[in-house]
DNA sequence: CGCATTTGACCCAA
DNA sequence: TTGGGTCAAATGCG
């Protein structure tokens, strides 16, 4: 697809749509939830699924330089209407490396910028950080946030993850770019190490809390404040496909607004952790789960590779409107305290559960 | 008590 | 010398 201007002011009225029933939705959740209030949840659920897929499924073909272009380029004006994000997802070099490259001169590491983003939502990408570290960068008014992945000690992963509000007006737009995959769900915890949140033998990743705690004045306490605890997959080799596979499923069953059943399949349930509990920065919520098998949501794998990996785009590329298309065997769901939320409409009804956002 | 965050100091490349 | 990135002791919190 060309991703021209006519296709920028789509995907622009999309997202200002999705902004849109974003607020609408948070409204209809602050209230009493009676039968009538909940449908119509559900379906704005429901068309915030289908703005979410057609905006990814818009942004799919982009080219490195393309994302690159677009988040140098990119006006505030661009995301101030949606929390999604400009993705970039093909590594490229980090500007260091490529210095060091033409220089000859090699630091010991490597960093590898997986991903960068523009986002009203710079924490909620799945995953578990912890800050190390902030700092006034010249010509910008606001610090540079640093986060290391959590598993960082323990598990060796040396994903990375810096976070910088971009000039401009409100609401606040930040580039988070992402230096290195995660390898923390590969491997075990060190052998001694101690058991907690953040090195259980399953690992844990976060939904976190709304953009609205994050601090972005002096310092970043808060920014990952109200966490949410989820099953990150331990399973390695094909666990990534059946992630994409789960995503793209939640995705179109959120579109297609299907019920699930409410005996889901083994392979999809999740149990609350014994191990898990509160931790020092946000704490843990009683929501803390682990895999009953193999298959957790991607840690953080991109939604839009996922998307982008579809088979199926249920939605008429011309007319952007859905179309039919077959049912899935099952849906996942999430066991929440006494309650089986289909895992389909956890993003968008998540609140409603839990009181985790707040 | 153990965790995450804060923040000044340090390292290193330009 | 400067600026970006990281370290690690101090601190706060649950």
């Amino acid at each position: 697809m060309a991703f021209g201007q006519e296709t920028m002011e789509q995907l622009y009225r999309e997202l200002a749509g999705g902004h849109h029933l974003s607020a609408k939705l948070h409204a209809l959740l602050e209230g009493p939830l009676d039968g009538r209030r909940l449908e119509e949840a559900i379906e704005v659920s429901r068309e915030l699924g289908r703005v979410f897929m057609v905006s990814l499924y818009m942004l799919r073909p982009c080219s490195d330089s393309r994302v690159d272009e677009m988040i140098r380029a990119a006006p505030p004006e661009t995301t101030r209407t949606t929390d999604n994000s400009v993705c970039l997802h093909t590594p490229t070099k980090d500007k260091r490396i490529r210095r060091e490259e033409v220089s000859g001169i090699r630091r010991g590491r490597e960093e590898m910028v997986t991903r960068r983003e523009i986002t009203q939502s710079p924490h909620k990408d799945g995953c578990q950080w912890r800050k190390y570290g902030q700092k006034i960068i010249q010509n910008s008014n606001f610090p540079r946030y640093y986060f290391k992945c959590t598993f960082s000690r323990d598990r060796r992963c040396a994903a990375k993850k810096q976070v910088q509000r971009r000039d401009g007006g409100e609401p606040p737009v930040y580039l988070v770019t992402y230096l290195n995959e995660h390898t923390c769900h590969l491997q075990a915890p060190a052998p001694g190490t101690p058991t907690t949140a953040g090195s259980s033998p399953t690992a844990m990743i976060r939904v976190h809390s709304p953009p609205e705690v994050l601090d972005s004045t002096r310092n970043g306490a808060g920014l990952f404040a109200g966490s949410l605890v989820l099953p990150h997959d331990d399973v390695v080799g094909g666990a990534a496909a059946k992630e994409s596979a789960a995503i793209v499923t939640c995705l179109a069953t959120v579109i297609r607004g299907a019920v699930p059943p409410t005996t889901p399949p083994s392979s999809f349930s999740w149990t609350p952790s014994a191990e898990a509990r509160p931790s020092g920065g946000g704490g843990v919520p009683a929501a803390a789960f682990v895999p009953s098998a193999g298959h957790s949501p991607s840690a953080d794998g991109s939604v839009a590779d996922e998307a982008a990996e579809m088979d199926c785009f249920p939605y008429d590329v011309s007319t952007l409107s859905p179309v039919e298309v077959a049912a899935p065997d099952h849906h996942p769901h999430l066991l929440i305290g006494s309650c089986d939320v289909p895992l389909a409409l956890m993003d968008t009804v998540w609140p409603h559960y839990t009181h985790a956002w707040r």
